[in-house]
DNA sequence: TCTTGCACCTCTAGTCACTAGAGGATGTAG
DNA sequence: CTACATCCTCTAGTGACTAGAGGTGCAAGA
């Protein structure tokens, strides 16, 4: 069998070298074999880990989320429905995040806009921000 | 004068108490006046240059961004440029973000629709996530 | 065989922007 | 006067890494 470094698995996976070992501090990837000189030893079913750890990470999945997504993974014989309930969680927050990104966006936009490159005293970007009945935002 | 408790503070800019204190301990807001039991004390100023702060956070303005932003607003005679060049970043991450935003609601939706309730194995959540190449992102 | 040099090891501490909690003082309403 | 909310300072914790120190392993070229 090949061994697989660590550097390897970042290649291959996309995570960087600290983080794999970060995630296997936390107990998120299981601790590998190790080689005679006490280096990290991997395989296939790590790299396969580690790719969909950093696919959920990048989808902007908690680690908490990612835990239990995993072991839901590892016994695939049960339910689907918390893994359902966790990415519907996620697109409503994604839903939520768009619209005030796009709300964001056109205040920005403004900002820009206004600024007529005077002084700071005729400057949209600090009027608008100083002053919050400007825009859309709610009073929490 | 009337005196303004931390409070009131935190009511009249929706900024939480640990956080204005946290704010002043950042050099984010000056220092305000104390009570004789050496309660803090503050002034209108005080309550617009927190909901300063509060609304560039939310529009996802780093503290050190702030920071510049408030020196220019307190001396206003000077070039908008770095607030015009500071407002430009934020609007291009923005857009970039609102596109990514995007994409991942996307395959959220394709994961939730595809979801049949059944097990774990026929779930497009753990299916998606475990397999990159069914989706659109880079392998970085 | 030796050595160069990169990749690996562990460990601690730092990042950002807060948040939580301990333990005590102050201020106000009844 | 007594509750009781609010305030004070201080330290430590959060999430998800990232950086650096100080040392070891290993493969390839001279």
């Amino acid at each position: 069998m090949k061994k697989i470094t660590i550097g390897e698995a970042s290649r291959e996976s996309g995570v960087k070298v600290p983080t794999i070992r970060y995630y296997e501090s936390i107990g998120l990837l299981p601790e590998p074999n190790r080689s005679e000189g006490n280096q990290r030893s991997y395989e296939p079913a790590d790299l396969r880990r580690l790719t969909f750890i950093r696919h959920a990470r990048e989808l902007g999945f908690e680690v908490e989320a990612i835990r239990t997504l995993l072991t839901l993974q590892d016994d695939p014989n049960q339910s689907c429905a918390s893994a359902d309930a966790i990415a519907k969680a996620r697109l409503i927050e994604v839903e939520q995040r768009i619209r005030s990104l796009m709300a964001l966006k056109a205040e920005l936009e403004l900002m820009v806009e206004g600024c007529g490159h005077g002084r700071v005293d005729q400057c949209r970007v600090i009027e608008v921000l100083a002053d919050h009945g400007q825009c859309g935002h709610a009073h929490h």
